[in-house]
DNA sequence: TTGAAAGCGATACCAA
DNA sequence: TTGGTATCGCTTTCAA
């Protein structure tokens, strides 16, 4: 039987053409598939003559050629790509930093990064779906991947899966975020301070539960035995709710209150000023994350810093981790929580 | 000759085994790939019997198997992967919403997005790259991509490519962010309120030009022939940065100041205060974004705000698009600058 | 220096 | 109802 030749049908110039592939450049430019790939890859161990590389190349060109990288990683067997599943809260100015950051380090060691987007999965669904990707390495913010979940990525091949979060996870490398270490600072920086009475704003916005509990544990946490009591104080990110609890402040009785972050903080601050509540006379008012605000604010905010190690150290022990797959899982430190204080304590 | 089966040696438990593909589930259960394909995917066309469908279920638990997700599109021709590349800067509190929200609605229209963190490409070579993982659709935010990388990537098959920026582009669909606008906003409000002497901060931060530039560009047009003047501010965000512009204000002469944005509001007006320069008496603010932190500064900030159209339209838009890859492209204003008068101005 | 061909993993057509 | 097999695009070994 004769072979025909998958030609498309000529179509209209504006119909997209069908993708052009290695074998269309191998047959505009003479030569085989084998030829076009030593050509583009640059391929060291075989030697192509000038003048076909300079047809391949045009041929390339021509068309419009770009690899397909299913394909290709298909055939590799592996990927260099580190999937980061999407947060489930719009990323706050810390985590957007960081993630910029990582993502340069990592892109100067020739990975990948790719935020993956999928909302709507749980748990082990979600692992599932991350593991289709089969990437080289993957990099959890916060709970919701079990040692389960992790079992299945690197069935995949993951050959690194770290976490990041409050406490590790079996079979991952663990970034910790000390949020609990957050709250106590603040606490007891509040409880040097002479404040007795002591409360921790919890913001009503759903998904921020994985930063808010820890950090209201830390501070229980800090005066614990002392006597000083620390109230959890619901707020909404609004001016309405924060004049609400500003308007029960003195009922409350309390002397302090650590604010979540700073930008809470300055929610807060700034209703119970308008409240006639002195700052830090009778309430001190300590934030977190010492965002620019903070030392803009008057007067000036407390805060708990916090600092992050570099990103090409993170780049760095993600980059070991896949070079040996097998290596003991490795728990770091990823806060330095230290108090900033200003003028609002 | 004898063909002997592909079976990895036994290997240690902790070592990790290869990857199982649908053919061990196929050989586990004694059926077919066919059939373990039937099974997994629920064909409709196809009836498989209770038992076997089970044993296949049965073994895909057993061995932990996850389809691979290049092999599968690789197969398909096509993929439902939305690429969104990274932002050459970090994410700032608006856009954050923005991507958080548009991944949620397409992810109900059953897409993927995917956030891709190349650093270092440019260009047709950035383009490029995109068009390795052949999504089916593409939306890149700031400038960056010419005709020709719309043309690489549809030629690669992507059925959408939709542009984030000040101007459209040849053959894709704009989303047009109205920098300028919200400029002439913000000048024309200064003007109305009796400035004529007018500052127009630009972050010294690289990566913003592409924000900051048609926003002066929008304040010159604003009081163009109208005998007032526009002058350019460079600021760094920092606070000796803004202290050493506040301690130049009075010589500067300025009566007005557009502060970029409501945090170079923040930083300015803080310094202005700290320097003595009465607010609004002495010099008119106003900031942009319309961010929490505008209501709650004394004076409360004038800003513009910037409204976003639904993250559900959007993300209809790109599936039309999709599914009609023939359309002629369409452009879109994505934002509505209105100014939000406060004390500051 | 170049080409032929196997094979990565999954799917869908055609037969049985 | 189930199985054999061609195919997607690419890389690489082996032969020529």
């Amino acid at each position: 039987m004769v072979q025909i030749p998958n030609t498309p049908a000529p179509t209209s110039p504006s119909a997209p053409r069908s993708v052009p592939t290695s074998a269309d450049v191998a047959r505009l430019a003479g030569v085989s598939r084998a030829t076009v790939s030593y050509v583009l890859n640059n391929t060291g161990a075989v030697r192509i003559s000038e003048p076909t590389r300079r047809r391949v190349q045009r041929a390339a060109e021509e068309l419009g050629y770009v690899p397909h990288a299913a394909a290709r990683s298909l055939r590799a067997g592996h990927t260099r790509m580190v999937l980061m599943p999407a947060p489930p809260v719009p990323a706050g100015p810390l985590y957007s930093q960081f993630v910029h950051d990582f993502q340069g380090a990592l892109s100067r060691l020739d990975y990948t990064v790719v935020q993956y987007g999928a909302s709507g999965l749980h748990g082990d669904e979600a692992a599932r779906a991350w593991a289709e990707l089969r990437p080289v390495a993957v990099l959890v913010p916060g709970p919701g991947l079990g040692p389960q979940g992790v079992a299945v990525l690197k069935r995949a091949g993951a050959r690194a899966v770290v976490t990041l979060g409050t406490e590790p996870v079996d079979g991952a490398h663990a970034l910790l975020t000390d949020h609990a270490g957050v709250g106590r600072g603040a606490a007891r920086h509040l409880y040097a301070r002479g404040r007795r009475r002591i409360g921790v704003v919890v913001p009503e916005e759903p998904g921020l539960e994985m930063f808010s509990a820890p950090r209201l544990d830390g501070a229980r946490e800090a005066v614990h035995g002392t006597g000083a009591t620390v109230s959890p104080l619901p707020l909404a990110y609004t001016e309405e709710s924060a004049a609400g609890l500003a308007a029960r402040w003195r009922d409350l009785g309390l002397d302090g209150v650590f604010a979540y972050n700073d930008e809470y903080a300055m929610l807060l601050m700034s209703a119970l000023q308008d409240e006639g509540v002195r700052v830090p006379e009778d309430a001190a008012v300590i934030g977190a994350d010492d965002l620019m605000l903070s030392r803009l604010l008057r007067p000036r905010l407390s805060t708990v810093r916090i600092a992050l190690p570099s990103a090409r150290g993170l780049a760095e022990l993600v980059d070991r981790a896949v070079r040996d797959p097998g290596a003991t899982p490795e728990s770091h430190e990823l806060f330095e929580a230290t108090v900033v204080q200003r003028d609002s304590t």
